[in-house]
DNA sequence: GTTTGCGTTCGAGCGCGCTCGAAGGCCTAG
DNA sequence: CTAGGCCTTCGAGCGCGCTCGAACGCAAAC
């Protein structure tokens, strides 16, 4: 996946004990200064996805991007930060379907808030859900792990000594 | 996926602490008494699979099963746990191709062991990866959540008081 | 003035993990 | 004897999220 570069970087904002702060996320919200973005390659550049991506998305009507007199697309500051949230939601498993659902409330108007939170609350939901999933599986391959001898830490594939 | 509802037991057999103990994963995989089980249609209901699926990992390579005078397929206990095994992994993200690879070499033999280890530490290390993802983008939601003036607790959509 | 380079649209293709349908065999019950 | 039900194999189809190629346009650089 196309996304998977961006997660990385998220990540590397942190340190490696998972445990984000609401500081990092805003800071992974905005990526230092957004430029009155351009250029579909600037914007693919900054995201990590590719123009391909982008275009795609736009197909899928999560964003509107406008055009220059060559009718080449000019993303605004709004559309960045609309693909920066896209792009998290993406990551965390939220269909494209859906999101696109969520979009069109957006832009429908503010009477959709509450049909947008519960959307969001529902959206939670299914992460802790798949957390927990996959902190079961953990275990299970740890169990495993150690079945072959291995060490239950996460040091190198060498155990020492 | 077909793979939902193991995982929605799986999950049951726990409380809602998403902190599985060595026990539940061991309980997990050995779901009472093993019968020395029989056919595809129990398997199926057994492991929350389609027979369609079973089929498919057969094919696949993934377990090998025996077949009775009629040419149907018989289960026995060896086959079933090995796909309660499979069932797990795959429900952890380990894709299909790496599981073959990992059955190879477990009908490899002894000395295979290593690489086995090995396989097992990498896939730790995607599954510890993919819950710090996760977690990020689960405080990203509930920042959301919190400026939609939605509240920070698991509590049901309409907020309380 | 042609080459380079980035952009455009449209539509096909891909990898994954199933999922299903067709065509047929064997067994048992009525 | 026939109908139902569960099994078999083979191979096609699907939903998702991209990913890519073809064919073309404009525009600044040499």
């Amino acid at each position: 996946m196309a996304t998977d570069e961006l997660m990385s970087r998220a990540l590397d904002t942190l340190g490696d004990d998972g445990r984000p702060s609401v500081e990092a996320i805003h800071g992974l919200a905005e990526p230092g200064e957004l430029p009155a973005s351009t250029t579909i390659a600037e914007v693919a550049e900054l995201l990590g996805l590719s123009a391909h991506t982008l275009r795609y998305y736009e197909r899928a009507g999560l964003v509107t991007v406008a055009r220059d007199g060559n009718g080449h697309r000019v993303y605004d500051a709004d559309a960045v930060r609309r693909l920066i949230f896209l792009t998290r939601m993406r990551l965390s498993g939220l269909p494209m379907r859906d999101l696109a659902h969520y979009i069109g409330l957006v832009d429908a108007g503010e009477h959709t808030v509450p049909e947008r939170l519960s959307l969001l609350l529902a959206h939670r939901e299914t992460i802790r859900r798949r957390i927990r999933e996959l902190t079961l599986s953990l275990a299970a391959v740890e169990y495993k792990i150690t079945t072959y001898g291995g060490t239950a830490g996460p040091e190198a594939v060498e155990p020492r000594s």
